[in-house]
DNA sequence: CAATAACCGAGACGGTACGTCGTGTCTTACT
DNA sequence: AGTAAGACACGACGTACCGTCTCGGTTATTG
């Protein structure tokens, strides 16, 4: 017994769905998260309050599928322009070091992207309150990013340049966690050098070698 | 020209203080941070409204005085029971490995206990969207425990155990920096082991000696 | 530039209108007006305050919406019971006299009904304060009583009971005056007996025949 | 056993005192009864709100004291200059309709004069809900200056211009009435010729002679 | 090829909380 | 002891959103 028959998803308006996108991150970046309502981005999106309610259960989630849906469509254009490999594979020019601080490089420009600043920002900080955000958010969109760290660990510990013994999951957070908590939490400045720094510190310990 | 005339600090009532903290605290344990109000926090503190918003901005405001105060009172009594004063100083055995570690895992242990984790975690949430508490919270309860590892790895460093080129402010977040990522984002389990091996890593570096 | 568009009026809830207007009627003599509150109206209705705000700009609106309404609940019954419809018609039996006095000694008796007293008088009250609810509460409570004897008066003039060329809309004040102002300001007892008097004295005068 | 002993009137301010009839009477000048305020009065007097509050009970009674001392100062200088019989007698001419006259007119402009209007407009209003300051709006205020009427009325009964039957304190009605009412209610306006009209139709009556 | 069901825009509704204002009481420091 | 000043507990204000609920008006199958 259906006590509430979920939507039918195909008859579902894809107008009316990326208008809530668009609304979504445009008003996240204008006033804020917290200030952030459902009924605003109806109303910026031309759509009646009902049909976000019917599709997403809170204005996290929503803001969640927009913010996936913009990653789609970068790496959309991505792969039909140019280099396409960021977000999808960490080179591999037999350099590890030199590997880790491009992609570390890339990703501290890309937060500091005031585009994506904002909504993402408003994620991490409504995952950190809500299990349901915060899972998805580390499933669809943090670990995927993690797992290519590991991939190139993997290799590099093939190629002898990283000890077998060290755990890539764990080592990656060596640089991850830093730059994640100097840009959520505004511990200092979150610069190129700031990231060559931390991947020369882990690559070879601040122990006198 | 003050429109707005600031109140008198020295009729303020430390009762009322007091039993806001109380409340404030309280009350984000029981119903998260998200559903805490003002009008909640001063009815279980029976005080007005007015009463919190003479003295403080918001609710996050709110917590992160009384959250101030509740590391005052607990380091207080720390320092007349017993003589370990853990947040006033990282011990020093003469191998800096084992202080870290120690120092970790009471910090792990920590941010694990329930009486902390509610408001600890609202505060770092909220300090991501507002600047204001954010800075606060940085400066007033990050920072003044990051600096007591900045003091130890000084004296690590004169003694040999860390290398003289290596910046203290940012070694340590090889291990808080993960560490703070795992707690607030859930990115993976927050143990003793994870932060032994954090620390290791740091010191030795992952790559083969 | 319509900055706040009106309300849809034709997907109004009748069951919430009467519901306010009961509850304001009922408050209105528990309590009094100047302790009658939105807030306790919405409670007692069952009701959001929204509901009251987007309808009526402040009580005083609601209570005389609600009077009115009172009036017309209180006519289609009288109309429909008996064929006596007072409010609606003076009777003209020939003798200008007894017809005044017939009509006054009800109209007294209707201002003593502890049913409207609460509510008429606040509402007298109010619009003395309030110009929009003055006008409103003389256009449609007061005037067409007094219309009602201008009529009558009229009758008598071309009966030769009133001399031509008195203005009947002010001589019915000679007596809905003092009963006005003997009922709102309580300079004195309001009795058939006085009543009586004062038509005596409008129609034949108080200096000697 | 005094649970609230009376405060003692001798060391009582009248600097304060008249500061606060002069701010109570401003004020419901300027933003009317309703919006007004003990608060407002005690800020714009420079006086304490204790110092409203020990004693008077209510705005409503502040104001009627206020104004009372308004009626005191204007007839204090009345005396002093000119013919400073208006309020205190009605002229005996030997003709009642032209004295009648007389003092309606004056009555009508004073009731028009904007200092007066909206102090005493508000205590009517407040004196209809609230019977404390009813009653003493009508013994203090009203009923004074009805009684001259009466007295006047005598002298033309004794002079044979009034019925020996009639009685004078209901006769004085037959204009003072519908000028209340005109004055609080707005239902006509309120001039001159309206005023001769109320006496001349009270002495002789509305019917045919 | 109607009918009939789902989504849709719109927005009224019962609620909760907001942040502000005023009440009447109380306390403090001054005169 | 009265006073200016103003903090306090309290209650109501009028507003903003919440999430639910109709209400017509398009689609988009399906009997």
């Amino acid at each position: 017994m259906a006590t509430k028959s979920a939507p039918d998803s195909t008859r579902r308006s894809e107008r009316s769905r990326h208008a809530i996108y668009d609304a979504a991150l445009e008003l996240v970046s204008e006033v804020g998260y917290s200030k952030l309502t459902i009924e605003a981005i109806a109303s910026r999106a031309g759509v009646g309050k009902q049909t976000i309610y019917r599709w997403w259960p809170s204005k996290g989630a929503v803001l969640l599928d927009a913010f996936l849906d913009l990653g789609k469509q970068a790496s959309i254009e991505a792969s039909t322009e140019a280099g396409h490999e960021l977000e999808h594979e960490i080179p591999d020019s037999g350099d590890v070091e030199a590997d880790l601080k491009y992609v570390v490089r890339a990703t501290i420009d890309e937060l500091k992207n005031p585009k994506y600043d904002a909504p993402y920002r408003a994620l991490a900080a409504e995952g950190m309150l809500n299990d349901d955000i915060g899972a998805e958010y580390v499933e669809k969109l943090l670990e995927p990013g993690l797992q290519l760290y590991v991939k190139r660990l993997r290799i590099a510990q093939e190629a002898g340049q990283v000890a077998p013994e060290v755990e890539p999951r764990i080592a990656l957070e060596l640089w991850t966690g830093p730059i994640a908590q100097r840009w959520l939490q505004r511990t200092g400045p979150l610069t190129h050098e700031y990231g060559d720094k931390l991947v020369e510190y882990a690559l070879y310990g601040i122990a006198p070698r």
